[in-house]
DNA sequence: AACTAGCACAACCGCATTCCT
DNA sequence: AAGGAATGCGGTTGTGCTAGT
């Protein structure tokens, strides 16, 4: 257990003058330094506890309420492509947090597909998806710059939201299957080969 | 009305990675 | 280059609410 050097640490869940305490401090002093957040808010939290707090709920771009039908659509193709990578994917979606993202998918839509799927004759296995565990991208050499292509790393060209939204869709729409039959079918391949696996691997790897 | 199961979501924990000295 | 501190991430747990019995 972490300690802080205000005293014994508080746990469990934030009230509001809590929320108030925390909000001046990132306000004043800005996002980052998490060490030093519970001593200049005057909080009885650990580090973590505050960065989580403001991450995950107090952050004024966060989006509340339920993930639209588009969401879904593309966290599932985000999901296929880049595994458990919760931040990598919510960082395509505006607003919406990884904790959020992990915990829709957890409570909602991996049912949906295991569900939607349940009437195939395959089983579902996790040996196509690119594993977990963040690496060490910074090994990885970074792309030749006078190549432009879905390979190379990539940003959204455009401002909102919405375009940002519509632009990842329709690139992962071109660039790995055409519809979510599809989708469905690779989700459910059984023993996918070593080969293919290491190729969705190096294309989560150029996205993140 | 009381109890229980299931759901949604906030928060915690442990570990990997990155940063700094 | 090495080691400790700080940060970030994913898995898991805890808790409150609601619907069903």
């Amino acid at each position: 257990m972490e300690k802080n050097d205000v005293g014994v640490v508080r746990k469990g869940a934030w009230t509001p003058e809590e929320d108030i305490l925390l909000r001046k401090c990132i306000h004043t002093f800005g996002e980052g330094k998490w060490h030093l957040v519970p001593i200049r808010a005057g909080l009885n939290r650990c580090r973590k506890s505050c960065r989580l707090r403001w991450l995950n709920y107090l952050k004024p771009s966060i989006k509340r309420g339920q993930f639209t039908k588009d969401e879904v659509d593309l966290i599932i193709r985000l999901h296929k492509l880049l595994g458990n990578r919760w931040s990598l994917i919510a960082g395509r979606l505006p607003g919406r947090t990884a904790n959020d993202v992990k915990n829709s998918w957890n409570s909602h839509i991996e049912k949906k597909l295991r569900s939607s799927s349940s009437s195939s004759t395959k089983t579902i296995t996790r040996t196509n998806i690119v594993r977990s565990r963040p690496q060490a991208f910074s090994n990885i050499p970074p792309p030749d710059p006078t190549t432009h292509d879905v390979n190379s790393k990539i940003d959204p060209p455009c401002e909102t939201d919405d375009e940002i939204m519509r632009w990842w869709r329709d690139l992962l729409r071109t660039t790995l299957m055409e519809d979510h039959d599809q989708m469905m079918q690779l989700v459910n391949i059984n023993n996918a080969d070593a080969d293919e696996d290491h190729q969705t691997e190096m294309s989560a790897r150029r996205l993140s």
